[in-house]
DNA sequence: ATGTGACTTACAGTCCGTG
DNA sequence: TCACGGACTGTAAGTCACA
């Protein structure tokens, strides 16, 4: 069955945030933690990481420094 | 010696910006056209790619799809 | 054809809470 | 520890007049 793989991309802001998650999870942190290191709100990056906001570049690239990844990896379609 | 290589990128936004520019001016396009193409204001697109402005994940995708580049490439740094 | 400053409106981003 | 909500504040989106 070969799961997925439907190469008809997700939209930019859910890929960047299921790598935002993942990248913060193998780093053990919490989403309070992560906030505090990027500067940003805990209830937003909960939010960013659902793909549910139209985050900036700015946010997008002071969230890939706090997760140590580039920015433009996480935006890489799988 | 390993010269150069400014590993210092610049903002992500400004090598949008310059990415941007140059498919744009690739395809041979005015800013006016990319306007048109990506149902965005004509000053906007040059703002935009003079890195003046703080542009949503939203916007950079569907530049990104007027100029027919993957977001992501015109995110990684040279 | 493009740069720029100024402007309004829509939404990014905060902060309080609850389960 | 996180999802989810409502009410707020700040700033991006989007436009314009003019250089």
């Amino acid at each position: 069955m070969h799961t997925t793989s439907p190469t008809s991309t997700l939209p930019a802001k859910v890929r960047f945030g299921h790598a935002l998650r993942a990248a913060r999870e193998m780093l053990g942190m919490s989403q309070e933690e992560l906030a505090e290191r990027a500067g940003l709100h805990r209830t937003y990056i909960g939010q960013v990481e659902r793909g549910e906001r139209n985050i900036s570049v700015d946010s997008m690239e002071r969230l890939a420094a706090a997760v140590k990844i580039d920015l433009w990896i996480m935006l890489t379609p799988k």
